[in-house]
DNA sequence: TTGTAAGCGTTATCAG
DNA sequence: CTGATAACGCTTACAA
């Protein structure tokens, strides 16, 4: 453990002024071969580190991106995480993180603490993206990209998956197979995503004449325990259906399992699919059928439309809404 | 859109100097109340925020903690991110994070990017602890503090699980119910949590006198398909075994896929045990049984055992090896 | 109670 | 090619 050492008593022990030695440490201007040389040894006989803080005040540059997230728990967030990561290290560009689990004070707050930390761009991350939000972003002097939700074309960036759309075309893809009797399993009532995804069911059976009884359209909490349990519900209502819809792997894995206890056979009696492609869509022995989205790649566009508004000047507005892949697997069949 | 103001501005506009400002902000010193109303009013009207890096680097603090982990996905680092970052919040530090992929260059260019940026204190994760970790690390005038590995007693704190040990009695607890018969599934050679696993697994087996086939203790790559496959091989060499442990959730979910593909009975014929206990195990039918350990609280203590660092003037060295439960379910039964 | 001025460790401009 | 020196925006003695 040694102390840190500044500039100015590098460019001591060197002879010369701190000038050069900036030069030298950041290879602007023009430094003699013999005095870069005595500098370089001087800097690495001492461990020296230029303090950061300060050449970022004197350049009014940080190189430093925000990321408020209201939850790092499951599969997509890290994944997006990681995406993000990546994009940010191509650019040399680092990441600080905060998590809010939601809550509108904490998420406030972040921002603020971004703000005054200088960060060059905010990528945010919430359940529901509210009024509150969309004034405190257009109040803010810092590019934002909204991830995993629309912001409603208020100019407001934001990079997210068509849960509307992906919700429908799986739900038609199995009237095509021939399904008209289906159960639905959402989310919390809260969960915006959860909500477009149940729309997309929902105007798939009506588009194509089919009639939903509405206790068949639940809301569960995302686990695999409450899928078993609203399943469980829905068998007691109904034995005649012939497909079952999650929003998520988790609930579609305990509606599967549920399924199965009943000794209802999957996919014979009953398909299944959840909204979803996670880990646990390959752990079942019955390969769970899904859709496929990269969060990843949501991060790593979003953080890459971030640094674009970074560099331009005018505020520019984009909205990114990315594909999806539909797998049907083992747990669904033709009618 | 507006650009951000300074204090030389607000104190202008109020009609004071900087200094008052500066006080009014930081409730330091003494204001007349009069005065700071005024000073009150233009901040709320200008919308001033301190600039952060300045007031750091007069201040010589940064309130940034970093954070080097080797990968972001599973379950556990996530988790373990999740409580570093509830310590932190309680304690108004900010989280920067960097993900190495495990690669040497990237964990060592990212201690330096840290330190430059003046973080007061480094948690650091990576797959195997080596030397060059070590000769950073001592080398680094700020505290770090090194996650879910042991550092070998060089001085350097951390905070982890105990692998061999939980394995090993787990192992125990499994011949306590009367199995003799081993099969077991690593994860890749490079791994130090699988390999000290596996060492508590033999150590297990030998202080109880039982005999293993080298052949039946396997490497696979801590997915689920690998799990299978390992399974697949241990079923073609001996299928006299009676109990499978496998190094994470993941390769226990495949084995157990795969022997009841072979129509072989779980847990009646061979019992299936998981090192690890992520949300997988509640994911496959037959509760798969495992350990538990806590990642978050991995997190928060390691972020609680820095921070500690960071405000004594001593370099303190602290070791937690953190507690874990055996959990035994369906998937296990007795001879 | 308030203001002046000296840092904090850089970068960058401008002479020399 | 190199050195003074003025920013950058804030904190904090020290004076008044």
């Amino acid at each position: 453990m040694k102390k840190d050492i500044n500039i100015k008593e590098v460019a001591k022990k060197a002879g010369v002024s701190i000038a050069t030695v900036s030069r030298v440490f950041n290879n602007s201007g023009t430094v003699k071969e013999s005095t870069r040389k005595k500098i370089e040894a001087v800097i690495e006989e001492t461990g020296y580190y230029p303090n950061v803080l300060a050449r970022e005040l004197a350049e009014k540059k940080t190189h430093l991106i925000g990321l408020i997230v209201h939850s790092m728990i499951g599969e997509g967030i890290p994944r997006m995480i990681n995406g993000v990561n990546e994009m940010l290290e191509d650019n040399d560009y680092n990441l600080l993180i905060a998590c809010t689990n939601g809550i509108l004070e904490s998420e406030i707050k972040h921002f603020e603490i971004f703000r005054s930390k200088r960060v060059e761009g905010i990528l945010f991350a919430t359940r529901e993206f509210k009024e509150e939000h969309r004034d405190l972003i257009q109040k803010i002097p810092i590019p934002v990209v909204v991830l995993l939700q629309r912001t409603d074309k208020e100019g407001i960036s934001f990079v997210t998956f068509d849960n509307y759309t992906f919700a429908k075309e799986a739900t038609e893809k199995l009237i095509g197979l021939g399904h008209r009797n289906f159960a639905f399993i959402g989310g919390p009532a809260t969960s915006v995503n959860s909500r477009e995804r149940q729309l997309g069911f929902r105007d798939g059976l009506k588009e194509n004449g089919i009639e939903l009884d509405t206790n068949l359209s639940r809301n569960g909490d995302f686990t695999i325990e409450s899928g078993y349990q609203q399943m469980e519900e829905i068998l007691a209502i109904e034995k005649e259906i012939t497909a079952v819809i999650a929003v998520n792997d988790g609930m579609a894995i305990g509606a599967l399992n549920c399924i199965q206890d009943h000794d209802i056979a999957v996919p014979n009696d009953i398909s299944v699919l959840g909204l979803d492609d996670t880990v646990l869509a390959k752990a079942s022995r019955l390969k769970l059928s899904g859709v496929h989205y990269s969060y990843s790649k949501l991060g790593k566009q979003g953080a890459g439309l971030l640094l674009k508004q970074i560099e331009s000047d005018e505020a520019l507005f984009e909205e990114v809404v990315l594909p999806y892949e539909i797998h049907l697997r083992e747990s669904v069949n033709k009618r």
